[in-house]
Order: C-alpha cells, then sequence, then structure tokens
DNA sequence: AATTCAATCGACCAGGGTGGTCTACGCATG
DNA sequence: CATGCGTAGACCACCCTGGTCGATTGAATT
C-alpha cells in the first residue's frame, strides 16, 4: 500500500520530544500555508534546528511532506477513528461523533490542520495511494455514523431519510456556527464545554420534532 | 464616513469594461491569496494591462486594496442588500435568503471571494471604518433575517428561539454541503438550479416537523 | 592521547518573486 | 514637426526560496 518512505532512519532515534516538535511545526507550517507557500525556514525557525538536520533527515521538502501525511493518517486510524460507536439513537450518535472530533481537535490540532488542509487544497499533489486513503477514512467514518441506527424512534409522517439528513446538517451548521464564534479565541476546552452544555438543550428539542411523542 | 480615495481620477475615465477588467481581477487574485500574498505582478498579467498603469491609477498596493473595499462595499448594499424582505414564513424566508445569496454568488463571484476574504483573513490591516462598515452590514442582514416572522407558525411545545436557531443551523449545514459538493465543478446556475429542487422537498418535511399540523 | 565519526549548525548559493520606478515608444493633436 | 498623454515592460534593490556544504562539536574507540 505504502511505498518505502525516503526518510533518514535516524530521524527516528533521536529524542522523541524532538520528533515531535519537528513534526508539529512541520505539520502547522504546511496546513496554514498549504505545500507551496510552507517555508523550510520557517519550519527550522519554529522547531528550534538547524536547516542542515532537516534536509538531513528529509531529502526534500515534499519527502518531508509525504512522510508527515503517512505519520498522520496512522495517527489520526489509531487515536481518532478506531472506536466503534454503538449508540442507536441518531442525535446521541450525532453528539458522540461530534463531541470525538471536538476532542480530537484540541488534543491535536496540527494533526487536524494539517490533514484538512492537504485534503481541501494539494489533494492532487499528493501521491495517489494517500488519496484513496484519505477518501476511504471519510466514507468509513460517513459509514459508520449511520449504521444500526434504530430508525423507529422517528415519527412516521415523514421521510427517514430526509429527517437524517436535516438533523446531520443542524449539527454542521450548528458546529460551523461554534468555529466562527470561536475564531480568535483559543480553543480552550472550557470553551468548548461551555457551547457543549448549550448544545444539549438544543438536542432536547431536536428530539420533540423529529422523533414520536412516546420515544422521549 | 470615508477618507477620500488616493486613486488617480483617470481611472474612471478609461473604458468601462476595461474597468471592470482591472477591478475583477484584482479582487480574484485578492480574494484568493490575500492582502500579503496577493501579487500585483499577477493582477497586470492577469487583467492584460502594464504595471505601469496600475500604479500610475492607484498609488500603491494598499491603494489599490482600500479602494476595492469602498467598491465592493457599495457594490454589495447596492446588488444585494437594498432589497427589503416581508415573507413572514421564517423557513420560506431563509429560502428566500439563501437564494438571494446565491444568486449574488453567481453573478459577482469575485464581489463574494474578496469580500469575505478581506473579512475572514484581513480584517485587520483595513481601516478601521470599513472594519465597522463591514460588521455593520452583516448585523443589518441578520437583524433582517429575523424581523417580522410570524411565530405562531411554530408548535407550541418547543422553544421558539430554539426553533428559529435549529433551522437556520439546518439552512447554513445545507449550504455548507452544497459547496463541499460543489468544489472542483464550476458553481454554474444549472448546479445550484438542481440542489435548489432537491433542498424544497426537504422543506416540507422540515416545515412538517417544526410547523403546527394546522400551518401546512 | 589520538583518532574516528556521526550529529549539528548556519553561512551560502543561484534562482525567482516582490512592490515600485522610469524610460521609451506610439499616437493623436496642435 | 513638436508636444504631450497613455501605455508597456525592462529594471531596481530587496527579500525569500529549497537545498548544499564546510566547519565545529563532542562522545566513543583505540
Amino acid at each position: 500500500m505504502k511505498g518505502r518512505l525516503k526518510m533518514n532512519e535516524s530521524f527516528l532515534s533521536i529524542a522523541q520530544e524532538k520528533q515531535d516538535r519537528i513534526r508539529n511545526e512541520a505539520m502547522f507550517e504546511f496546513g496554514e500555508n498549504g505545500y507551496e507557500k510552507a517555508s523550510t525556514n520557517q519550519i527550522v525557525k519554529r522547531a528550534g534546528i538547524g536547516k542542515g538536520m532537516l534536509f538531513h533527515y528529509f531529502n526534500s521538502k515534499y519527502d518531508l511532506y509525504v512522510y508527515l501525511i503517512d505519520f498522520a493518517l496512522k495517527k489520526i486510524q489509531d487515536d481518532y477513528l478506531n472506536f466503534s460507536r454503538t449508540e442507536p439513537d441518531f442525535i446521541e450518535r450525532l453528539k458522540v461523533f461530534a463531541s470525538d472530533k471536538w476532542r480530537f481537535m484540541q488534543r491535536h490540532p496540527e494533526l487536524a490542520t494539517f490533514i484538512s488542509s492537504v485534503f481541501v487544497n494539494d489533494s492532487d499533489i499528493i501521491p495517489s495511494d494517500y488519496q484513496k486513503q484519505i477518501k476511504l477514512l471519510i466514507n468509513q467514518r460517513m459509514e459508520s455514523l449511520f449504521a444500526e441506527i434504530d430508525l423507529s424512534l422517528f415519527r412516521e409522517d415523514i421521510d427517514i431519510n430526509h429527517a437524517l439528513k436535516l438533523v446531520h446538517w443542524t449539527f454542521d451548521g450548528y458546529q460551523a456556527d461554534v468555529i466562527k464564534r470561536l475564531k480568535g479565541k483559543s480553543m480552550v476546552h472550557e470553551s468548548w464545554e461551555t457551547y457543549w452544555e448549550e448544545f444539549d438543550h438544543y438536542l432536547i428539542t431536536l428530539k420533540t420534532v423529529f422523533y414520536k411523542e412516546d420515544a422521549q
């Protein structure tokens, strides 16, 4: 699946903390500016290493980029997607999914920024293997969102597929709104918790309108 | 309200078509790259004029930027916001608003791209007058969205404010979804019309769940 | 103590892009 | 023929780019 990564193995034998620092700062730099406009000079400055080292570990800017994609995808798979969620109540499932996503974005902002930038802005310059892999992850997540939902909770006078999509859009719209309100402020844990509790009240209303009366 | 724009008046006496071409290409360049990374060389190349002319009309990159903001805001005010919408049915009102927005984005993609980039990425480097003006426009539009809505259409066992926000988020989520699906493809009229009709069906469901039974 | 060797840094390179200037050309009018 | 205006793009000094390479360090080995 993956062609051998052109990385100098000595990179893996340096202190973990240093590896992390280099990877994180590189991912931030790429994530914020896209591949072309990201600067290797900025990366070494941010990571506090000499320029020689970066090109000693990774032969070129592009090799570094590909290594980071590989690393990020593995990490996302392990830390974020490898749970199976079984909550049958669709609205509750969406809540769990959103919660997982936010927790991950807080814990690993560099991964979130990086991989989304790769997919949105630069997906055409990366090896096709990784293109496929990213699309696969997205599809898997989408499927697991709708798998084994208890559809009997929904009221029967509406099209179930409409209901699922409408509720899904509502969640997405709410989250986009939170992001807009959070812009500028740092995404601290506290902030999100606040919005979280706020939205809980809305979920009750959402259930009231989309679910059967006795499903409360 | 606006300090005198530092523009050479000869710009206004050249052919309208040429003015439009220069403004449009400049707005696209700024909109796509942000102020700093936008290139005056690119602008003159795209507009098909010599570099001398650009700096003859506008003394500096920044003066050009400010002129474009002023121009864009006036145009948006005239072509987009100067309607008063009176539809009392909230869901229908949202539909009208969304339709207006899309029509505008199709007709003037350069304005949409430009002004959103100014507000989202560069609002801190523009004269504070324009900062305020943009915020004012957004607030006015937001207010007119909620003004004189017939709240009696909504069912009475839910919090009206919750309902308004939930429906609003649903619309925003849907539109974000359409944008995602449209990425890459050109935003041709046809595409939008298709999605538009599709969403009409969803609106019926939305009314069924949020409105009183007899309000159909 | 001498030698080896890998890790590390940052000065340096050629190339290209930056915002902005200025000269020179073409063309209409006097 | 002369003047002057609109125009183009060569040119400027500067800065940043991805990438190289010689110099310095310091620990390990002999």
